[in-house]
DNA sequence: TGGCTATGTAAGTGCGCACTTACATTAAAA
DNA sequence: TTTTAATGTAAGTGCGCACTTACATAGCCA
């Protein structure tokens, strides 16, 4: 063999970044093969079609969310803390594969069964994850009697739309001061919830909006 | 003139689903025109481009949002129940735009200011508007100090995030009674928070999973 | 060394699509 | 009735793109 063993490696990845970009169509077999260094042919004899190599892409991109691992981590903490810590993970996640969630976002209509196969393997498994962490806070008596499965929904809810507010449709990325900021009034609100109540001022004094 | 005066508006209203139905590249003017009921060449006529089509169409939509009209009529209900009347209200909004949002979310790329003015637009005058909301409800007593726009963001957040997962990644269209119980689990996470505080009980008795 | 495999060069094919041109028709306004 | 504005019919143009074919070349292994 000449040169590179991983031409396919190369071609994939130009094809995620280029199709994140300009979107499924506007993305040509040309100038995936030029981004990734190799002649338009040698595309066509890895994958045979435009159409195979973004299903392989779809197929072998995996999210592998490492956020089961940082759990134990979570031991001895506050609850607070524990969420704060969670949804930074989280968003940091999202900021790393952007390229595919964008791709998942505009190419829904194009794609339904694979992109909301790939989407929804990502977020169940999320949701199941924080699900199983809500259930053990209500165990010790730390949280309330929500459904945990709704709370883990709300939760990623919240962060999905905020990734998505801050990252694709208002310009600049965000900024990690700024970020650390709104996580903390997001998680503030999450965990109190917006009613005035006695025993919150007991509790945590000030919300995070004041302390600033 | 022969036959219809509002041919411009038909053509509009044809983008508008095809658009959204197939994204802009693959919605051709011939199926277009053919589906607004004129030639290909009346479309032409009317807008010279396709690229200029689209920009009318963008620039000519209006969110009206009515939400600001449903305010007052909140006087004298709960702080949990006029929450659950503006979620209801909002996500029908989301529902009957449907089309634009859609289009809005998979053509961000390829039209980034165009596209990002009318969400942005959008977006902010409702957030403005449930800002205020939750500044009256903290001036009553009845929020807690929270920063009110971000209150409202995240408000915001949850129910898009909400409606597009129901409406666009999962398959099948969100059910009336389903939504009403997803809503008020939803609004009771957002206004309790999910913390086991002691108020709680006193106050409410049970949440909304428990009352299921 | 010789054969095999991955890649390159170059030229081309066919299709779909946005957009055009020339001429005809129809209904309403004058 | 004549004129005019909006639409239709029909044929075509040119471009970009996915994909092909034929032949050449360079490194690896037996």
């Amino acid at each position: 063999m000449k040169k590179t063993k991983n031409t396919k490696k190369q071609l994939l990845e130009a094809t995620l970044t280029l199709i994140s970009e300009k979107g499924y169509l506007r993305a040509t077999t040309r100038e995936i093969a030029q981004k990734a260094g190799v002649t338009e042919l040698t595309l066509f004899r890895h994958f045979g079609s435009k159409e195979r190599l973004f299903e392989e892409l779809l197929n072998g991109y995996t999210f592998l969310p490492r956020l089961k691992e940082l759990l134990p981590e979570l031991e001895g903490l506050s609850y607070e803390r524990s969420l704060e810590i969670i949804a930074t993970r989280f968003l940091l996640t999202l900021k790393e594969r952007k390229a595919m969630i964008k791709i998942m976002y505009s190419e829904v209509t194009i794609y339904p069964e694979k992109i909301r196969a790939i989407y929804n393997r990502f977020v169940d498994e999320m949701r199941g994850t924080m699900a199983g962490f809500f259930e053990n806070m209500q165990k010790r008596g730390i949280m309330r009697r929500n459904s945990p499965e709704m709370a883990a929904r709300v939760f990623l809810w919240i962060l999905i739309s905020y990734f998505r507010s801050e990252e694709i449709m208002r310009p600049g990325s965000m900024k990690k001061e700024t970020m650390e900021m709104n996580v903390q009034e997001i998680i503030d609100i999450f965990m109190h919830g917006t009613l005035n109540k006695r025993s919150d001022l007991s509790y945590t004094g000030r919300t995070a909006h004041e302390r600033l």
